[in-house]
RNA sequence: GCACCCAUAGCUCAGCUGGAUAGAGCGUUGCCCUCCGAAGGCAAAGGUCGCACGUUCGAAUCGUGCUGGGUGCACCA
């Protein structure tokens, strides 16, 4: 644990602690801790000869079993060392649970079903989490599965033609929550931000922008089809009013075309950072395709790739099935992406000779992977799953494998509004931007809610529902697990009780011995095995539903006080009163450690 | 035609590198406030994990083949 962690807890979720990566913490992961345990004993036996040499305790897993009443932790080692190690599971795990009885922080070691071993930890143990979670705050729960390494998580990337929609709202929150997940878990992250301002689509917008700058030198804009007809250029056209007068005014394409196409980027880009700023989410990086043209980049990028062979001049068979009618063959640049997984190979340049889409998106990869990170995370819009596959053959290619990129498809939001469909089109045209749900909504409601499925899932955003005050929506019920957290504290202060982060940690936990108290102090021991997870499988949702698991115990307990009164917090005596209080606290730290992750701000109180 | 994603209780969804009797919420039924926030809690009922084979000591999870739904499929970005 980090010494400043210690020095000034307050009472609010202001401890959090931010998320850069921290090291030398202790991480506090009982499971770890007993799986470690295990694997000695385990090295033991193999020492005395009961288990034979050369085993891969690899599969060697220590968790939670899905009764309780099956104990604390459950190994399935002797079920999968069995077969390597040609003995009978039961001998092994006889062996193994004598060998664990020994270690004073195990109190039962029971062989059950075909091989499981199931564990009891002394309440000391669980006790002592709550200790931990207390000493080192919100830092608590931290991992180190990234040990350090780099991830680059590339996410957003709309196309700098207008505001932000819907679309990207869920892409956003997934990203950033994502990331700030794997800083959490021991990453060094980066966000980017990739700038598509090098295709025809930025001329539609400039000739767009165009002819709002007409409109505001008075004369009748033609919004032709195919232009963006969004009133959103309206500003647009008035600052290049304002920048140019009435030296672009009747001049041809040819002349205003790369000025106004710069201008009218750049303002595009304000104002989505500023949406992305209404959701919380800040980028480090903004890298821009169009900057990858004329100076290499790209050529060198293919160059790479025709060194290793994997660039040729070729036909492309037609699509089978639905061909389109003027299909014609033609001679390509081509990549061969099949030979890294892809199911047809690709092309890079058209048959005029001008890069595809696919060229500088070779070389914005490649840019990263020569950045020297060891990881890269794509986080794109479902409909951009034909492009997985040929995206992860450029960087198995182009890093000789070194670098993986996990690509996250996004599934649809589809928004409603008291079971009906949301359709709105206030300033944009026909969709609905990202500052019409965040003002509906509200930055935090948006994001706990875009993290309550798995980004594969399509979700279902009901304006009526996220914003209901009951049980029956996530947010509020975790948030007001937290507000009764910090209710208890005022009320015991209000009661002299001194609750303050250091009497609560320094606090006699052994009086803390209800089995209902212990087993919230069990799920409070699984949240650092739970943040290792999300962070190894890139799934923020998991520490939502976490966070609705933890609220919902803290719930329970709060209520089992109504019948029985030995389980209220605030007691006549202080010393049990600071126990109980500083379990409840316990459960305050890691709500809001969870929700800092989520990006979504506690409440102290519900109004 | 091919690729990718999805299919779990009446509804909306979790389910960890394969683990024991598959879990929540909503809805239904019945309970709990002289008591720290009932904006909450407890309990009951409710499931051939889409289907069929296969791998395994063990499959909702892995593999193959189907069925149904979504998305995308040369010279767009």
């Amino acid at each position: 644990m980090t010494g400043a962690a210690t020095a000034e807890l307050d009472l609010t979720c202001a401890l959090w602690h931010g998320l850069g990566r921290k090291t030398g913490f202790d991480q506090m992961n009982l499971f770890a801790e007993i799986r470690t345990t295990v694997l000695t004993a385990l090295t033991e036996m193999q020492a005395e000869g009961i288990l034979p040499a050369g085993l891969d305790f690899a599969s060697v897993a220590v968790e939670p079993p899905r009764d309780a009443a099956h104990g604390d932790m459950a190994t399935n080692a002797a079920m999968v060392l069995a077969k390597p190690a040609g003995k009978q599971p039961r001998v092994i795990a006889d062996a193994l649970a004598a060998k664990l009885m020994a270690d004073p922080r195990i109190t039962a070691a029971d062989v059950a079903g075909p091989g499981f071993l199931n564990l009891r930890l002394a309440t000391e143990m669980w006790q002592s989490v709550v200790k931990a979670a207390l000493t080192t705050g919100t830092d608590f729960g931290r991992a180190d599965v990234g040990k350090g390494r780099s991830v680059n998580v590339e996410f957003v990337s709309a196309n700098p033609t207008g505001p932000m929609h819907v679309g990207h709202v869920r892409g956003a929150v997934v990203g950033d929550a994502l990331a700030n997940l794997l800083a959490f878990a021991g990453w060094t992250v980066t966000r980017e931000y990739y700038i598509n301002d090098g295709g025809a689509q930025v001329d539609v917008l400039a000739r767009s922008a165009y002819e709002r700058y007409r409109e505001a030198h008075g004369l009748e804009p033609e919004i032709r089809e195919g232009l963006y007809p969004g009133d959103y250029l309206i500003p647009v056209g008035e600052a290049l009013k304002e920048t140019y007068g009435d030296t672009l005014l009747d001049k041809p394409e040819a002349v205003w075309l790369s000025d106004v196409r710069e201008f009218s980027t750049q303002m595009m880009m304000q104002m989505i950072r500023d949406d992305l700023a209404a959701l919380g989410v800040r980028m480090d990086l903004y890298s821009s395709e169009k900057a990858l043209y004329g100076t290499g980049k790209i050529e060198a990028a293919i160059n790479t790739l025709r060194d290793m062979d994997l660039i040729y001049e070729g036909v492309l068979e037609p699509p089978k099935g639905k061909e389109p009618e003027d299909w014609e063959p033609r001679v390509q640049t081509l990549f061969r992406s099949t030979a890294h997984g892809d199911d047809v190979d690709r092309p890079v340049q058209k048959s005029d000779g001008s890069w595809t889409y696919f060229a500088p998106d070779i070389a914005y990869h490649f840019d990263k992977v020569q950045r020297g990170y060891d990881q890269l995370i794509d986080i794109f819009g479902a409909d951009h799953g034909g492009y997985v596959k040929r995206m992860k053959a450029a960087v198995s290619a182009l890093s000789n494998g070194r670098v993986s990129l996990d690509i996250k498809l996004i599934q649809l939001v589809k928004l409603w509004k008291n079971g009906e469909p949301f359709k709105m089109s206030k300033r944009a045209g026909t969709f609905v931007t990202l500052r019409d749900v965040v003002e509906m909504a509200g930055a935090d409601v948006t994001r706990f809610i875009m993290l309550t499925r798995k980004n594969d899932v399509a979700l279902d955003f009901d304006f009526a529902r996220v914003l209901e005050q009951s049980k029956d929506n996530p947010v509020f019920y975790v948030q007001y697990a937290n507000a009764r957290v910090n209710s208890i504290l005022r009320k015991s202060r209000e009661a002299g009780v001194d609750v303050s982060d250091a009497t609560l940690a320094a606090a006699d936990l052994t009086k803390l011995d209800h089995t209902a108290e212990i087993a919230v102090a069990k799920k409070l021991a699984e949240w650092p095995r739970l943040v290792e997870i999300a962070a190894r499988g890139n799934e923020p949702h998991r520490v939502a539903f976490y966070l609705y698991e933890l609220a919902s115990d803290l719930h329970g307990l709060w209520n089992r006080g109504n019948d029985d009164v030995s389980l209220r917090f605030l007691q006549d005596d202080t010393a049990t009163s600071q126990a109980k209080i500083a379990l409840v606290r316990a459960v305050g730290v890691v709500i809001c450690s969870g929700l800092g992750i989520l990006g979504v701000t506690p409440v102290e109180e519900m109004r």
